[in-house]
Order: C-alpha cells, then sequence, then structure tokens
DNA sequence: CGTTTTTGACCGGCGC
DNA sequence: GCGCCGGTCAAAAACG
C-alpha cells in the first residue's frame, strides 16, 4: 500500500442525509424480540445514533468516510439519551429494529456451555449405540426459548487483507463457504478467558477488495498490552470505547478512528448491509447507489447497535 | 511443545 | 420429516 493512498483510508462516511428503512423487522421469529416495544428510535429516519461520536471524542478524518451497518436493541431511555446526545449528525448508520437479541445474557453469553452440552458429541459416529447418542441437548434452553444474540456491528473495510489488527487477540474456530459467493466466512473468538466477542470477517464477492467485519459481543477485559510482538495502541485505541463492558477511564483510552491503524491494510470504508435469512434484500440506505452493489447472499445478519456504544454516553454503574 | 489454524462433522433453526 | 443453512466443535495438522 502506498503511502499516499493512507490519507484516503479510512473515509470517514457517516453522513446524516441518507438514512435507512430501518425497522421493518420482517424477521418472523417466533418470539417477538422485547425491544420492539421501544424501538421508534431506529424507525425514525431523522434519528442518528453515531452522531453522539462525533459529538464526542472521536476525531476523524476531515475526507474520509466510513460506512457502518448496526441494528439496535436499545431501550427507550437509552435511545432518548442517544439521539440527545446526538447534535450533528454526520454519521451514516443504517439500522434495522428487529433482531434476535436481547440483554438477558449480555455478558454471560451461553455460548460455551450451549454447545459444551453437546460437547459429548462423539467425534465422527463412535457411538456404536447409533445415532441415539445424537444427544440433546442437556442445556437448559427451552424449547422455544431461541438462543440470543449479543449486539452486533459491522462495517465494510477496502483491504487487502481479510483479518485486519484491531488490538484483541483473536483465535479462528471456523470457515464456512459462503452462499454464492467465491470468497469463505471465516469465525475469530477472543482468546481471552471469560471473554465471548466473536468476529466474523469475510470479503464481499461483489467486490473482493472490501472486507466486511462483524463484531459480536463486548470485551470484559483491557485490551492486550502486547499483540505479538507489535505495538497495538493504536489499535487498541479504535474499539475498545464499544467493546468494554464496563468502561473505564483506563478502559477506554481516547478513541481516535481507524485511520491510522488500518493504515497500512485498509483503504476505504462502505456500508455494510444488514440482512437476515428472512430478507432476500438488505435493509439500508434508501441510496441508489447502494441497491446495484448490495450482495443478495446473507452476509451480514443481526446487526445490533452494540450497547458499548451507548455506555459512552449513558453508562451507570 | 504450547498455541493457532484447518476442516469435516455436528447442531439447531427454519422453510417446504 | 427432510434438506438447507449459518454457526460451532474438535481432532489433527501446522506454526512459532
Amino acid at each position: 500500500m502506498s503511502d499516499e493512498s493512507k490519507d484516503l483510508f479510512y473515509h470517514y462516511l457517516f453522513r446524516d442525509n441518507q438514512h435507512l428503512e430501518s425497522g421493518t423487522g420482517s424477521r418472523s421469529y417466533n418470539e417477538k424480540p422485547p425491544y420492539n416495544n421501544y424501538s421508534q428510535g431506529f424507525d425514525d429516519p431523522s434519528y442518528n445514533y453515531m452522531s453522539s461520536f462525533n459529538d464526542h471524542q472521536w476525531s476523524r478524518p476531515s475526507s474520509s468516510q466510513v460506512f457502518a451497518s448496526v441494528e439496535s436493541n436499545l431501550k427507550p431511555r437509552e435511545v432518548g439519551d442517544l439521539g440527545h446526545a446526538a447534535g450533528s449528525s454526520d454519521v451514516l448508520v443504517t439500522a434495522n429494529s428487529s433482531m434476535s437479541s436481547s440483554s438477558t445474557e449480555a455478558g454471560a453469553e451461553e455460548d460455551s456451555d450451549h454447545h459444551k452440552s453437546s460437547k459429548d458429541r462423539q467425534p465422527k459416529e463412535l457411538e456404536d449405540g447409533g445415532e441415539s447418542s445424537k444427544k440433546v441437548p442437556s442445556k437448559a434452553k427451552k424449547k422455544g426459548e431461541k438462543k440470543q444474540r449479543d449486539p452486533r456491528f459491522a462495517f465494510m473495510t477496502k483491504s487487502e487483507v481479510d483479518h485486519l489488527e484491531d488490538g484483541y487477540r483473536w483465535r479462528k474456530y471456523g470457515q464456512k463457504a459462503v452462499k454464492n459467493s467465491p470468497y469463505p466466512r471465516s469465525y475469530y473468538r477472543c482468546t481471552t478467558q471469560k471473554c465471548t466477542v466473536k468476529k466474523r470477517v469475510e470479503r464481499s464477492y461483489q467486490d473482493p477488495t472490501i472486507v466486511i467485519t462483524t463484531y459480536e459481543g463486548q470485551h470484559n477485559h483491557p485490551i492486550p498490552a502486547t499483540l505479538r510482538g507489535t505495538s497495538n495502541t493504536a489499535a487498541a485505541a479504535i474499539f475498545s470505547p464499544y467493546m468494554f463492558t464496563q468502561p473505564t477511564a483506563a478502559a477506554r483510552p481516547v478513541p481516535t478512528f481507524p485511520q491510522h491503524y488500518f493504515a497500512a491494510h485498509a483503504q476505504i470504508m462502505q456500508p455494510a448491509q444488514i440482512m437476515n435469512s428472512q430478507q432476500q434484500n438488505p435493509v439500508l440506505p434508501n441510496s441508489p447507489h447502494h441497491d446495484h452493489q448490495l450482495p443478495d447472499c446473507g452476509l451480514l445478519q443481526d446487526m445490533i447497535i452494540p450497547s458499548m456504544f451507548l455506555e459512552q454516553y449513558n453508562y451507570d454503574p
């Protein structure tokens, strides 16, 4: 990557002249998401969640743009506060108030046991007894109770590197082919113990130069001091304000937008689309510009504004 | 040799 | 009930 291009990196997009249609929540889940009752913030096209960032410590390159898509499950109070904080809106965020997430297990996360229970899954089919061993989730997960996801946050980055450094340490735990795309999707988990944050990385099949990264959950620990030899200070500052459950002065370094951080590999960030299996059409800003370049494969799902977005402005212990 | 990646199997949800 | 699909597990391999 040339030096000159570094300036272009990270087009800090976030404008407010575009809005998502939002909220149709065409999702057909058995249970209606609890936040459906107070998602007006997302149904209001004039509402801009991300703008609050700009009003605070987020510094941004003047000429850059960054597009991010999120879906939120904010609570009324939170929405209100956020909205309040939002003064000037120069942030573009697509949102959707459907989703299968709730704050119930916010930090806990059932991820591990959920599968652990099934961990007894005999390696391959060794169980002579036969399929019966097909284990039944002993997990307390009651029927009808849907597994809940943590909030997700996604963005698109123009990059030659798939997995961009973000200051945290990740372990890849899976890779799957993406429907209608020649590029696979990789699944990563934060390596810190007890931390359940997950990350998904895939390359857009429509524009292979773009990488779509999706974060799910919030880190419950500080950014690793060292990241395999490399200084990750700058990187750490990028997501930390979003990823901490319990923000503290120490835990929340002054954020600086990805600019320097991704500078080495990334060029531009574009809007990440919001889709889910029920929606064949992306929920995105009604910008004709987007229409033609939106993939029709379920790339991003269940985008939600992470609660960490709120904690910055609405943190009560 | 501890950690991470690879990769096919497995799981649970969902549509038909 | 069956097949598809997104996501996860986990044994083995690769890596440092």
